[in-house]
DNA sequence: CTGAAAGCGCTAACAC
DNA sequence: GTGTTAGCGCTTTCAG
């Protein structure tokens, strides 16, 4: 095993100083021409590299963010994480990922591994459970920004990022009567979730508003199978009705599903729309209507928002991110 | 800003040196019970966490772990970082995250980042077009090991561990022949990658030990885009398939949109199966079939392995996972 | 323009 | 059972 080169290797080999060797390799103003140039030279032929702890125990910065969503699978976090690396990334920052698979166990001890590991910053979705907020406002008085992405929680804590979930209830609501659907089978996402909460509320109200309070029917669906099943369940009831709306691309997938089976037609027989990200409504023909939250998105700005933060730029505590509707041709 | 406690700040408060207060913490042998408890006690109190880059530097072990993938997003990768990072916490480490977009430029960038932070070991599935392996190699001297993945290189370097890719495209073969299927639109991946190769050999050769190598015909597609044309064009060629074989999701998932489109039944008008992670074939109805490479498996295998490598236990440099086949109704 | 020296927080000989 | 000390590799005053 070759050890890795150092520092002080170089310094000793160029007959030059430590402090001299780490000023030329960042180009510090104060450097001859001559000199750096041999130390870059020297630098590249033995391929130096820092030693990160080094740095980071002396500069207490770690250029490392942390990440920790609920799931990866294929639904949201997967865009949302491709986007905040890329950026991490083209800034030399490192992403430390921890899947919290909803349990908050999990993920208080991530966030402890996160304030071990000193990262410069924390990204979190919260799982279903999460009752428990004082560890992360211990971090935020250790200044370790804290930014919530989309399932934040309702306390005034930390940074929040997430999608006008009011906004974009509304307007699927809106877009459901316009389109004349009398009898909507609605379908939402666990009740514990605020995100859950604030779509409901206002897809709620935007019927009332229109005094069609009674023409859905509201169910919660925890996952693909649930969804599938409530969606089975509820046609075989009798109620003829003549759209489902889905709170999440999971529920998308689970009602999709009973509705291939059952051989219905879409839009003729049944419309259908969700709430997504936009790739599992582009799989069936004809292609799902959908409000777009997009991961992508969420990442860029969460992402844009460290950084200021990081730089001590003032921030507003919560950001809105705008939500549109992307017409298939399901309703 | 309240700035973290350290180890001398216990010691101080304790009157008792920083080795002392060290070694209570991690219980070290000759340590006096009493001595432990009021070290335990007052580390509580002040929520004292390890700094963990000093512990680094010092003992030159970053219980941090690499893994460098292509992409996240939905189709294989993000089952098998989820099972990663599981096993990772449940061992103290922490897992940095890179998605190389499968650029090898990227991926050369994001093992630089493993070299300097230092990282235990590196988890790596190649991206398309990694041709120089030079600083994997530099990698491996410098004891840092290297595990490939799934899309692993035919060079002999570092260690791999993948699905016996072979003996599951044969598993296909000889399923659609079993099956009576005659006229077999057969679609693989991206003809760069010596996954798909060996997968395509030993695909075509079960057809030629059978005297069928007339019955297929092959196409490479790199996205779901791609495969969803090559079906449609090869469609209204007037040939008449009666079955498709996809190498992945991705083009499982384009065949699929185009069959939706023309209506085509499964699996009386044509057969389709495909290679996958199990999720995508059980969207559709009927589920398709299947011969699974679980991303799960992978990272459970991939990840004792690394442990096993961390402790230097000797290991075999490659090994191969069984694949099963998963009977849907598609064909 | 360069060097000396301190120190980030921790561990591990080596003493006592 | 506990303390002293050196040092991991680097950055950064402060001098010169």
């Amino acid at each position: 095993m070759k050890t890795a080169t150092t520092l002080y290797e170089l310094a000793k080999r160029l007959n030059l100083s430590t402090a001299t060797v780490s000023r030329a390799l960042k180009n510090h103003p104060n450097i001859a021409p001559e000199t750096k140039k041999r130390v870059l030279e020297l630098a590249r032929a033995l391929d130096y590299e820092p030693n990160a702890y080094a740095v980071s125990l002396r500069t207490s910065s770690s250029k490392e963010l942390g990440i920790i969503v609920p799931s990866l699978t294929g639904f949201f976090y997967d865009s949302f994480i491709t986007a905040v690396e890329r950026l991490c990334r083209e800034e030399g920052y490192s992403l430390l990922i921890f899947v919290s698979g909803d349990s908050s166990e999990a993920e208080l001890a991530s966030l402890k591994v996160c304030k071990q590991r000193k990262v410069d910053g924390i990204f979190v979705s919260l799982s279903t459970n999460t009752a428990d907020l004082a560890y992360f406002a211990k971090l935020n008085d250790q200044d370790i920004p804290v930014i919530f992405v989309d399932r934040v929680p309702k306390e005034n804590i930390g940074y929040k990022i997430c999608f006008e979930d009011e906004r974009a209830a509304e307007l699927s609501a809106n877009y459901l009567m316009d389109k004349g659907r009398k009898k909507i089978l609605s379908l939402f996402g666990d009740d514990h979730l605020s995100i859950t909460r604030k779509r409901l509320k206002s897809y709620v109200r935007a019927f009332e508003v229109r005094g069609m309070q009674d023409n859905i029917h509201i169910q919660h669906a925890l996952g693909v199978k649930e969804s599938s099943e409530i969606v089975k369940d509820a046609l075989s009831t009798g109620t003829r009705y003549d759209a489902i709306f889905c709170m999440t691309d999971e529920i998308l997938i689970g009602a999709m599903k009973t509705l291939q089976v059952l051989k219905i037609k879409i839009p003729q027989d049944i419309g259908i729309m969700c709430m997504s990200n936009g790739f599992f409504p582009g799989l069936y023909h004809p292609e799902i209507t959908y409000v777009e939250t997009s991961g992508k998105k969420l990442g860029e700005t969460a992402l844009n928002h460290m950084f200021a933060l990081l730089k001590k730029d003032k921030r507003e505590n919560q950001v809105k991110l705008e939500s549109i509707l992307v017409e298939g041709g399901s309703v």
